[in-house]
DNA sequence: TCCGATTGTGAACAGGCTGTGCGGGACGCG
DNA sequence: CGCGTCCCGCACAGCCTGTTCACAATCGGA
């Protein structure tokens, strides 16, 4: 009816549409976890009808896809500024931080009831990140790079997920000195290096 | 209900049946991967009536676990002989020779096609070893314990995921290098010594 | 502003899988 | 050898999936 054309390249109704399929996907991954979730419903969450949704994404684990996408393609953008640090593994802060925010869907999502797919983009998102910041200076470094990054990455969800799960109380800062701490020196007793 | 003699037998029968099924669970995993797996491919493959399988497990889920279970078992009972020796994490180099016999069952267990289950059910296996064999030494560790062990297991499975998936050619001795190296020096700059 | 073309939308449909119930038959145990 | 336990085939309702089709809302040009 009224007339606010604006916008780009998209129909309204589709971004309408999508809109509340991703909320309503949020919604329902913290209600029930990720798995339990059907494609019945995600359309009665977000009120659309069937073949609507299929008109958009193949399926569940497309809708779930997407929305990484979104989400990663926010990240980068709010991202341009964190430079300027020389302290290695800079990012990681801001990961936890993040993390924290959003325990309750972190949680939903890599859970037992989660999906993996979920577990790869995130451990995808973090790999890309990780491989920008991570020290290059190892020159003569025995492992490959990409082993440095994974390990990284590892620890960081490991960290994450034992924190989530097993310690909600402690604060980013907290589980961010023990991820240093790990990545950095390992279990060796970093006391008599260096 | 108790279909066996007290004394933990089980009727021939039942054992056969559920031979069958974890036998046909394998295969269909290493075939399709295991999220594609329909309880109507479980009795197919296997040969067993609907009833039958309802009557065992209670889903392809518990099935799952079940042959989880006689795994541990079995690791367990051949684990006996690692003397509590000097070198810590002396574990590790059978787990990667073992993982390297098994490594379609791993990969399709573990891939995105897999089962965030199975990956549960393998952390908890690890981390009972590795709970039991981590160097216990810690005098002033700064981190908890817990934190150890699954920072241990986190990486363990990093290096195996990254092995069979990327590197398949390397032998399980080199990438146990690569892991005892993380695990105590992390990227710390360890790369001194050499 | 109006109209045709485009595109999203909702209801309905066929097919597949699930989990359960039941009677009859086979096998193992004592 | 008899009895009890287990297996089997079949059937059923219920739910979910993925697609089809007619219709309505929106877009773009005149």
């Amino acid at each position: 009816m009224s007339g606010k054309s604006e916008g780009g390249t998209i129909d309204r109704r589709a971004a309408r549409t999508r809109k509340a399929l991703h909320e309503g996907l949020l919604r329902l991954v913290t209600r029930k976890g990720y798995e339990a979730i059907t494609v019945q419903d995600l359309i009665e969450e977000a009120d659309v009808g069937r073949s609507t949704f299929y008109a958009h994404y193949t399926g569940k684990e497309d809708l779930l896809r997407s929305g990484f996408a979104m989400l990663r393609a926010e990240l980068s953008a709010t991202e341009a500024d964190g430079q300027a640090g020389d302290e290695p593994l800079r990012f990681s802060r801001a990961m936890f931080d993040h993390a924290g925010r959003y325990a309750d869907v972190f949680r939903a999502m890599t859970g037992s009831r989660g999906s993996l797919v979920a577990l790869e983009e995130i451990r995808r998102a973090l790999s890309e990140i990780v491989r920008r910041e991570l020290p290059k200076g190892g020159k003569d470094e025995g492992l490959p790079r990409e082993v440095y990054v994974q390990f990284t990455v590892g620890t960081l969800l490991t960290l994450l997920t034992w924190w989530l799960e097993k310690k909600p109380g402690l604060k980013p800062a907290q589980v961010d000195a023990m991820f240093r701490r790990l990545v950095l020196q390992g279990i060796g007793d970093g006391a008599e290096r260096r």
